[in-house]
This record gives structure tokens, sequence and C-alpha cells, in this order.
DNA sequence: CGTACCCCCGTACTCAAGTACGGAGTCAAG
DNA sequence: CTTGACTCCGTACTTGAGTACGGGGGTACG
């Protein structure tokens, strides 16, 4: 693994993120992305970890969060004072729980779901809604 | 248990799902609800099912499903014939699992940030992207 | 009986998250 | 030293997911 991920443009920067150019624009403007400082007159340049952070934005926003709580994440990212963070991160901790809560039945009900088409034929249905329902009325 | 929840009209049935009248219609454009048959010139009456399909149009957007997909699922939900179910079901199993993986990364990294705030003081950060980053070299 | 609160339906507006456009500057290759 | 591709920055447009608005109709109660 070299460096070639170092001193990008921001056209190269955008495609090896996998996005484009004016989406890395429009984070700058949001400050989820740190603009770095140009030669004056001149270009910016962009590296690895510029990189990794549009693609943890892409992976967050995968999860339903919003660039707003992303960008909340972003400061635990960044380092914060214990206090603050501890108190955020616990909120954070709590959607994430309830996401995986969530999304752990819905791998319950799929995959069984996949299961039973293998064993037999004909119409299926798949009890999404009422595995969630139940969900509601139990402990957590 | 008594059901309270029948012979709702769109007001009281908007209310119980925590939405608002015009999602409700917007859903029903959009095809995610049926729309009950009303008695000529009367109003439309709603029922506990349809409560708990809004809830679980909701849960599936916070984690960030789209409104498209989410009909794919509610299709699951619904019932079709096994060859295209399973075939469906796999692909959303794939996102599903996806999801999860990310999830239970942030879990375990925000869950490491909370208790290393409890013992130590001072600053702390934590390396969300990072935790992201090395996933994408390992094999699921 | 009137008036106040729903329902129905259509059109129009809003907000988040981008995308597109265009003029001016920069830079590397020929 | 020009040309073509790319950067910079500002403004404007688009799309998904709602929200709001408004006219026309029930009905229920005081």
């Amino acid at each position: 693994m070299q460096n070639i991920l170092e001193n990008l443009t921001i056209g190269a920067f955008a495609k090896a993120a996998g996005v484009n150019v004016e989406t890395i624009r429009f984070y700058q403007r949001k400050n989820l992305l740190p603009e770095p400082d140009k030669p004056y007159g001149g270009i910016r340049r962009y590296g690895e970890s510029d990189v990794a952070r549009v693609q943890f934005i892409k992976s967050a926003q995968m999860l339903g969060f919003s660039l707003d709580e992303i960008s909340e994440l972003l400061k635990l990212e960044d380092g914060t004072r214990c206090i603050e963070a501890s108190k955020l991160a616990e909120r954070k901790l709590g959607d994430v729980r309830a996401k995986l809560a969530v999304l752990l039945r819905m791998e319950a009900v799929l995959t069984q779901l996949v299961d039973s088409c293998h064993t037999r034929k004909g119409n299926v249905s798949c009890p999404l809604i009422a595995s969630l329902q139940e969900q509601k009325g139990v402990a957590i």
C-alpha cells in the first residue's frame, strides 16, 4: 500500500471517495470536512484521511443519520473534553442501539423467509411488521 | 388491551401512528398504504394494522431505507411467490447485514469511549472513522 | 338552524441533501 | 505562450419526503 492517496486535487479526491466534487464543497460549507488552506492563489490538496472522512459520512448516512447528526459524531472523532464527549456519546449510543435492535429483528425475519423459501414452494409472506411491533412491548 | 384502534378516522389514525394526516395521504399516493374503500360519499376508516404499517415505515426510515426500498420490504410483508420473494429477501438481507456490520462497529467504539471517559478525565477522541476503515479490508 | 370540526382532494410550498452551471483564475504539456 | 483540463466560488436548479393551504362537502351539538 503506497500513499497514492496523498496530495490529491479536489477532483481526484472526489473520485477516490466515490462522490462528486460538488458534494465535497457542499460538505466543506457544512463544516463536515476541513478546508485545507491553499498556497495563496493556488489549489488545495487532500489526503487519505479526507477520503476516509467522506466515506464515514456516507456510511453513517446509509444508517439513517442526518448530516447534522453526523457532524456530532465527527465531533467525537475529532476529540472533545470528556464531560461533553461522554454525554454526546451516550446519546449516540442510544440511537445506535435502537437501530441495532430493529435491524436484528429484520435480519432474523428475512433469514427465516429465505430459509423457508428453500424448503417449501408457493407463496410466502414475512412478518416484518409484527416482529417490530412486539419490540415495543419488550423492555430493553 | 381493547381494540380501541379500530374504526379510526384518518385524523385519529394519524395521531395513533404519530404522523400527520398529510403524511398518511402521501403514503397512500405512493402505495405504501392501502386506501380502504369508503362507503360512497362517506369517510374511510382505518385499523390497528394500518397503524402498525406506518410505524414500520417510520422505523425502516430511521435505518436509512428510502420509501422505494421500504415499498419492497412491504412487498415481502404482503406476500409474494417464493421465487421472487427469496431473491428480494436475499438482497435486503445483504443491505441489512451491511448496516449491522457498521452499526456494531460504531457501538463498540462508542461504548469504549464512554467507558474510558468514566475512568480517565481530560480530552478524548474516538476512532470512529478508523474503525469503519478496517472493515473494508476485512472479508465478510 | 348555524357553526364548528372533521373529511376529501388537489395544488403549491418547504427543507435537506445534493447537482448543475458559468465566469474567472491556474497550471502543465506541447 | 497558448490551449485544454482543472480549480474556485457563487448562484440556481433538482429530488425525496413531506407540509401547508383552500374550496367543497358531511355531521354533530347547542
